[in-house]
DNA sequence: CTTATCGGTGTAATGCTTTACATTAAAATA
DNA sequence: TATTTTAATGTAAAGCATTACACCGATAAG
């Protein structure tokens, strides 16, 4: 068989190799790669005559002989429940900027809910395609973290979310007095029916934020008023069980606290259609403070997370773990209620 | 909680080597190599043999050494000028779909305007890190464009955007026709006073909108109303210039397009707070159809782009590129103008 | 003046998979 | 039956960088 470019074959203009620059520096390769590795091994003439030959024949390391040789890849898994959620590209931009730092890759994963991606995307670790997982979301089967954690070589670090029985390495916020921060201030406003509008029942984070609503009502001796309505952080869902909430009836909440400024949003919507002028009638407190809360009408009250620093922290405690690195395994991160104009005193 | 099992899933965090698998499976390693790239080329018998063994040993091979040997990574370089903009998200999941499809996987770069940046992400590919680049942004050193489709072995596809002189394999919406579709309706609806809202001015994409307002504004004779400002397609430019544009004056516009949501949302913003109402006395039109738009006082009138459609349909041609299959270098898709509430007949 | 020490460098093994080439067994042909 | 073809498998050489270990000359210590 005669073929001009035979299956499988390289590059033409074939990469110089480290060979090549060993040649021409007149070295050998263990020279030109300690010059690379730990330059202060290597004399100060020899740094100098290497340094020159790579410019010269145009060397760059080959990555995947790098990684197989020294059974890393200098690449991190960051599994994300949906990236298209706003509330994630601080988060990433934080992660990147330090990973960058330190020679990393960020690979992004989408998991979609779906538990095989983000099986496939836990197995990058033992075939050495990733260093270390930072895990952006508990909507991963349990039983891939708790053979991971188990494993002492299985860098995994958790941000925003958790696991109630799962003690990981964790970069969070506190959801409990978040949630009781903005309860107080919805009572102090003079609200008496507040419907928590909770992010999927079984995430962690809304428990804990549905405990913060549960203990502050009952603090102000509103136990009976408890009322939480379930959502999927989406607009849309925001929207759906507004107008359910919100429908006519002498019960109607005069408050709602939202997990997601999404769902806020989407309760605004409601708001609007059914002609229930905000924050007049109805006060909405989102969570998140993405983007967006500052340019829909009302402008939304909203509970604002440190997003670049989680992304930054939970990234240094990764790189820690990976190198073995003596590092905090849990940091607390503070939030902080922003009041605009979706929240204001109750009006009968 | 149940911890249940995953299907093969038994010690995934342990890595036996293609040896061990020959050893169980009675064979030598370059039939296991076979079975697992090309089973056609092995008995039945051995095939079933080998795959039990893999099971059993809990085989996965080590891509670094794959990767190694073939010279390539199965990585795409996707590169976005800003990951927080809501508009990349379904583009990043068409891509993704596609990728998994075929075996690879999407490193997302986000460029942050920061030149350095494009640079180091195109430098993934001489180094086998990267077997392709799928470019979402024109903001990127024109220099390393050019020397990468000057090579014949430097896959790039560009999506979205484009460069007026280098002539790339580009998956793209007809912004001009798009932009004409857009002016037309407004004038139809009677205005008389429309501005472009423009994102950067040196954006191809950009100057395409605004010569397809241009032209349709002199197409109806209304040359003399053209008026052109500029925003960087974010809500803050957006309200900004809205504030600029919607000034008290004789000549006020009546009607906005805008070359983003963000921005057509951070105008409505403006109107708001002039006291303009939207649509009596401003319509206000945005592009890409983000999610965002359907939540907003009132619900934008946008020009929607199949985003999941371009990703797929970019990610296709990219692999076919480096496969070196034939393949259509150029396609434009389609876009529709969604008519919501942020629009209507001129009224004075 | 030896001997131990040490910094700098080279040699060669190693990581794991793929694949060209060699070999063998089996089937097809003469 | 002998010979050619074909199919299946094995052997071993890449692919490229890293690094343990060996080596050498020079300096410090005795």
């Amino acid at each position: 068989m005669l073929t001009t470019s035979l299956p499988g074959s390289r590059n033409i203009y074939a990469m110089p190799t480290i060979k090549d620059v060993a040649k021409a520096a007149r070295c050998s390769t263990a020279t030109v790669s300690r010059t690379l590795a730990s330059p202060e091994k290597v004399t100060e003439a020899t740094r100098e005559r290497v340094s020159r030959a790579i410019a010269e024949v145009g060397y760059a390391p080959n990555v995947a002989a790098r990684n197989l040789r020294r059974a890393e890849s200098k690449t991190i898994v960051a599994l994300l429940p949906d990236i298209s959620n706003p509330f994630f590209s601080e988060i990433i931009n934080g992660m990147e900027e330090v990973a960058h730092q330190a020679g990393y890759q960020v690979l992004i994963g989408d998991c979609e809910h779906d538990p095989a991606r983000a099986e496939a995307y836990f197995r990058l670790l033992p075939t050495n395609q990733a260093d270390g997982v930072l895990l952006l979301t508990a909507e991963v089967p349990v039983s891939l973290v708790q053979q991971a954690s188990a494993q002492t070589n299985f860098p995994l670090v958790m941000a925003c979310e958790f696991f109630a029985d799962i003690d990981l390495p964790t970069i969070t916020i506190d959801n409990y007095q978040a949630a009781r921060h903005a309860i107080d201030y919805l009572v102090s406003l003079g609200h008496r029916r507040i419907v928590t509008l909770s992010g999927p029942a079984a995430n962690p984070i809304c428990i804990e934020r549905v405990r913060g609503y549960h203990d502050t009502l009952a603090a102000h001796g509103l136990s009976d008023a408890i009322h939480v309505a379930e959502g999927d952080f989406g607009f849309r869902s925001g929207y759906l069980q507004g107008l359910t909430l919100l429908a006519p009836s002498n019960t109607r909440p005069t408050a709602i606290f939202c997990h997601s400024d999404e769902m806020a949003i989407g309760v605004l919507k409601a708001a609007r259609q059914l002609d229930i002028p905000v924050p007049e009638k109805l006060s909405v407190i989102g969570f998140d403070n993405i983007g967006f809360s500052e340019y829909c009408e009302p402008e939304l009250t909203t509970i604002s997370q440190p997003r670049t620093q989680i992304g930054q922290q939970a990234m240094r405690l990764l790189i820690s773990l990976i190198k073995n690195e003596p590092a905090v395994r849990h940091q607390t991160l503070s939030t902080q209620l922003i009041v605009r104009q979706s929240t204001g005193k109750i009006q009968s």
